[in-house]
DNA sequence: TCAAAAGTGTTAAAAGTACACCCATGA
DNA sequence: TCATGGGTGTACTTTTAACACTTTTGA
């Protein structure tokens, strides 16, 4: 095996990184550095494997190099790789700046992962000209298949997030069971009851009371609560 | 994009192929043609994409190219890309006899199915000295990384199974209701209670009732079942 | 008559669902 | 005093789980 670090011309990956902010859900996107052109294009964070990495040890890589963001847990989910994903001549003019053979039909691996937005601010490098969050109800035209991963995230995200109920790591330290609720109601994008859910999320003691309240708001201060280890 | 039918050096499809026969769940092996050694190797069916085609129809003919098989619903299910998946010598060497750059580092695009066993009789071509069934408990060492892509294949098989409710065309035309839970019970590899499934699968009216009967079993013959439509 | 799998109901516990009013706060 | 989200209980339905004996057939 080769110990250099040669880029593989045919295989990506893609990161989709979801953010929440305790109002809506969003994704990290980038806009395309164009020299030749002024139009804006927009696209996930991605970019070639290195020969000598693992497909995860890329995405992690390539995530940072892009945006800065590291220390997010990203999981593969599924590899794209219909011929003609590159089909807009944009696409092409993009991928002829930056790579050796911008025809090179590319096979990619993608990635996705949830994290609070508040703690990682995005900070374009390479050829992002911008990174920012974006409003996954709100999404612009994005470059490549980028739609359709992005689409496909959405899905996993929400299949992952009923099975192996976790996602209270995105809540602040001290949190509300109003707070959780409208996690869950804005990731699984349906309205729930709030007496069966309190009942349900206090049964499973994944979450302690504090005796500490809210303050400082226009109604009955909520209790807080914390993750219970 | 190029139309001819150069393959893509880096990126490769494998299919696990499940096979039920009534009483076990098995895997589609092939042996792998070694010119220069006697000792023998196996694996799954697997290799390159061709760089025209997208990663399902590759996965299709692949399968058929090594196996003869045709006709299965193949799933992919995960990308495995360790730069160190092909470690071993001996699949450096099989490699040396069958691709042009064998030190090519690639990353695979594993595929899953499930079938029934007597519907397909495969037929070894290719780099494929012998394509067999074998026993998922009984399996022997596989070349590359083959052994962690059968386990995670069984792994999502098992969720699928359980999630879609199906898995009846896994069964003759007509079938008894023994035949299902004992499907089910290969499959997921736990004991059921005989009532509680009759009760389920049949509310949930799958399946219909025939008025007909087993023959010549040496016990209280079963109603017959059909798929209900 | 024996062995083998078919066939059959009840009960209890747990989980899910629908639903409406009072409370504490800051403006 | 008002608007806002917090907080609470009950009744009903559905789902799951545990459990044992009789029946029909061919050998």
């Amino acid at each position: 095996m080769s110990l250099n670090t040669a880029i593989n011309p045919n295989v990506s990956v893609d990161c989709v990184v979801f953010g929440f902010d305790n109002e809506k859900l969003n994704v990290l996107l980038i806009q395309q550095k164009l020299p030749s052109t002024k139009e804006q294009r927009y696209a996930l964070p991605g970019d070639l494997i290195l020969d000598n990495e693992s497909l995860d040890t890329a995405a992690n890589r390539v995530l940072k190099e892009i945006s800065g963001l590291s220390g997010i847990f990203l999981k593969q989910f599924r590899a794209f790789g219909d011929p003609d994903r590159v089909s807009n001549i944009k696409d092409l003019e993009f991928l002829k700046s930056y790579r050796k053979n911008p025809q090179a039909r590319v096979i990619t691996i993608a990635y996705f992962a949830l994290v609070r937005m508040e703690n990682f601010k995005p900070e374009a490098s390479s050829f992002a000209e911008k990174v920012f969050w974006q409003d996954v109800t709100e999404l612009p035209d994005l470059s490549f298949d980028h739609t359709k991963i992005v689409s496909q995230a959405l899905e996993k995200l929400r299949h992952d997030f009923i099975r192996d109920k976790t996602g209270f790591e995105l809540l602040p330290e001290r949190f509300t069971l109003g707070q959780i609720q409208k996690l869950y109601e804005i990731i699984l994008n349906e309205n729930l009851d709030k007496r069966n859910f309190r009942k349900k999320i206090l049964k499973e003691e994944l979450v302690k009371a504090t005796n500490q309240k809210q303050t400082g708001v226009l109604h009955k201060p909520a209790r807080l609560y914390k993750i219970n280890n």
